[in-house]
DNA sequence: AGTTTTTTGACTGACCGTCGGTCAAATTTA
DNA sequence: TAAATTTGACCGACGGTCAGTCAAAAAACT
């Protein structure tokens, strides 16, 4: 038999799983320890054991969360045709306004919070990670536009700024009164497509 | 004339400015609010008679800091020539490494941090107050570059995108490992000059 | 049966925000 | 003008909440 030793990364995520709702419901900040304890079935004391503290806790919730929304994004963007559609969709988690997509702003809000609050390299790299996935996927969008002839070349270079873009109005729709997403993708991303478009 | 009736105004910048460079030095999240009485030499009771909690607090010293750097920033460009100057003036706050700058950074973060933390509606409409400063100091800069024949005139209609592009950039080096704004910048802007300019 | 590992919840200490009470200045009354 | 009354700024002790600790119990293993 293999060595009996506890397998504490299945046991943080059984934890983190048992909790994945619990945290939509009160919010990060309201969230404690006692109640994860509770919610897992297991003693307080014991959250220490797999858990380096609160934070440590959320990280791992959030984890779960951001990894169900990459399969759905790969998943939604095989589905699509045109490239306006694809990049359109790479926004998506900013402009739907559908409770389920709100629940998951929400918590990336709370999340990005907590990041910002810690100076926590750990979760400054697994962001960072995270975003590659979508910087990734935005190259590969972007090549595909160039290949098909509807894009200027000059576009792969405005991917990464792009990426930077997206962040940027995520953070101004979570801080700011009155920002309107929409609006503000509209001109720039027309006028971004005009300076770039190959017209036939 | 004696206190009988103090201005809640103006004693809320007092204790707030006594307290600014204490921010500093412990950081939002380790400030605490007996902290703050003493270093205003007032009773713990007293600093609930001007601010509704501890957030608010923290709230009026980055008020303060904000206006100066607002002061700055209108000082500096006007002290600058070409366009592209000023545009990287206004991304100065990110690029700038000087111990100095890095202390409002580091402020303007934890601020940030709360405002996503908080869901306070009062944070997001100043928030957005201040944005709207630096909104119509570039759209000035660009209408500049317009006018003098620099920039095509779609330039205009890049300037709400480039502000959110900054904030992007801001909550990138705030929360990812190994993010190098100055290469995105210069990536992205590039770029986007090479398509936007007129070539003489 | 003894030894090690794991679990546990009572406990601690830090900290936020509240509240009853104090006191000096302002105002009213005599 | 002096005493009486009102006002509201100021205070710090206190209650309550929670994150994180630790000694002892329970479980697992040999």
């Amino acid at each position: 038999m293999s060595p009996r030793k506890v397998n504490k990364e299945e046991k943080r995520r059984e934890v983190a799983l048992a909790c994945s709702d619990l945290i939509h419901d009160v919010g990060m900040k309201k969230l404690t320890v006692a109640q994860v304890a509770k919610t897992a079935g297991i003693g307080k004391g014991t959250v220490y054991e797999y858990f380096e503290n609160k934070e440590d806790i959320i990280f791992e919730i959030i984890n779960i969360h951001i990894e169900e929304h990459h399969k759905e994004f790969s998943q939604e963007v095989g589905k699509l045709n045109t490239i306006r559609e694809k990049i359109e969709l790479f926004f998506n988690f900013i402009f739907d306004e559908s409770e389920e997509n709100l629940k998951h702003f929400e918590g990336y809000k709370e999340f990005l919070s907590i990041v910002l609050s810690e100076n926590n390299e750990l979760m400054k790299k697994f962001n960072c990670d995270k975003n590659e996935y979508f910087g990734g996927e935005l190259i590969k969008i972007l090549e595909e536009g160039v290949n098909k002839g509807e894009l200027k070349k000059e576009a792969i270079e405005l991917a990464d700024g792009i990426l930077t873009y997206q962040k940027g109005m995520a953070l101004r729709k979570m801080s700011q009164a009155n920002y309107s997403p929409r609006e503000d993708f509209n001109k720039f991303m027309n006028t971004l497509f005009k300076l770039v478009e190959i017209k036939n």
